[in-house]
DNA sequence: TGAAATTTTTAGATTAGTCTAAATTATTTA
DNA sequence: TAAATAATTTAGACTAATCTAAAAATTTCA
């Protein structure tokens, strides 16, 4: 098995790479917070257990085992993210760091069973899509509202940004996961944009919109 | 914050301590699979912040605070418990392996809510009493079935051997938290216990009596 | 009560994970 | 294309937790 750190690694690895397939010492580093040369000694220990492939100098990518294992700690945390909100009635803005924790406790029987006392959920709080048990899950096409034309409708899908303060803002709004908006708006000079969510107008600016993914229909 | 390995010494040193109150290096050692010179060391860590009363070669006791601690501990241990046996259908030998991983997850918010979720529960699947979340719970009076007498009456209410042969024997013989049963007959030879239990008669080592509590009506 | 046995502590190593500082390699840019 | 800059690795050290072997203290009991 792997330990606590190992399984941090390879996470944030897994995170590094899904877009762009390479990941550096020093973006592997710095999400993880910790120190370059630190990095180092654990990319060689994943190397030699065969979970990512390294070359010195050249950054580092997921092996087949290695995203499996990756893809098995994201299917805990978003499981048990999905728990906490939906059976013990936290926020969406209180689950990531409890998440952080308990996505280590490896037994596979445990998840299952989780995953099928609640219904087996696509989705965590966030949006974001949970891998079967296997490491599947649907691709959603989703679109930034940063990135949508004026007029265009869709369902917020999820969010970017999972940091308590943004989560907070999106709540005070009455912007949530399901709600339908249109984009009324978008101003020339700030990259802001006007949302039309029900009967109310929402002006929220690039950096908010640039967070908030929307699903076409 | 204490380390996984200070919370495992404390909760081994809370149930060594419960009865007697003193306890040695070696029955630590022994019952952490470690080594004596290793639970030295643990102890002068766990003296210096105040959690236990350490004496060199006289034993040790918790402190008020390492009581505080452990029976936190010991609450998550048993709260999981019961957990995956009420609500994710484990079966009562399976869980206590999982719960000593689940223990360590520290949110007192997490625990709280899963407590309220589960309805407040008073007992483990093994009969143990759980802390609240002041650590108060109540002390059940229970017997040995092995102390009983012949023609004595009570209702299975915990079980002194948690391993998981152990209870699965007790499930052949559908002995399990809840039954009431009676003593009809003990062998005076190898102190074996025949027991009534609805229209069953069942014949028990002085073993397995030994590790049956009952409580009176 | 004083040796023998037992228990406990100390001394010295080891491993995982981390750090700072220095050396090395790769990339940028003038 | 050769400095300058940036990224990465190496060297050496530290902490927590563990181990084995040896020393010291305590307990047992002849
Ligand atoms: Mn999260
Ligand atoms: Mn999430
Ligand atoms: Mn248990
Ligand atoms: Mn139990």
């Amino acid at each position: 098995m792997n330990t606590l750190a190992e399984e941090n690694y390879l996470k944030a690895i897994y995170h590094l790479t899904v877009n762009d397939g390479n990941a550096g010492t020093n973006s592997i580093a710095s999400s993880l917070n910790t120190k370059a040369s630190s990095v180092t000694d654990m990319l060689k220990k994943l190397a030699d257990k065969a979970l990512i492939n390294y070359i010195p100098y050249q950054g580092v990518s997921l092996t087949a085992s290695g995203q499996k294992v990756a893809l098995g700690i994201i299917r805990r945390h978003r499981l048990w993210e999905y728990f906490l909100v939906e059976k013990l009635n936290f926020k969406w803005d209180e689950v990531h760091d409890l998440a952080e924790e308990m996505e280590h406790i490896s037994s596979q029987q445990l998840i299952d069973r989780l995953d099928q006392f609640m219904g087996y959920p696509k989705h965590d709080p966030h949006g974001e899509p949970i891998p079967d048990c296997d490491g599947y899950f649907n691709h959603d096409e989703l679109k930034l509202v940063s990135a949508a034309a004026i007029n265009q409708t869709g369902v917020i899908s999820g969010v970017c940004d999972h940091s308590p303060s943004f989560l907070q803002y999106l709540d005070k709004q009455e912007l949530k996961i399901g709600s339908r908006i249109t984009v009324t708006d978008i101003i020339d000079y700030d990259h802001s944009v006007t949302l039309q969510l029900n009967n109310k107008k929402i002006h929220i600016s690039c950096e908010v919109a640039n967070n908030i993914l929307i699903a076409n229909e």
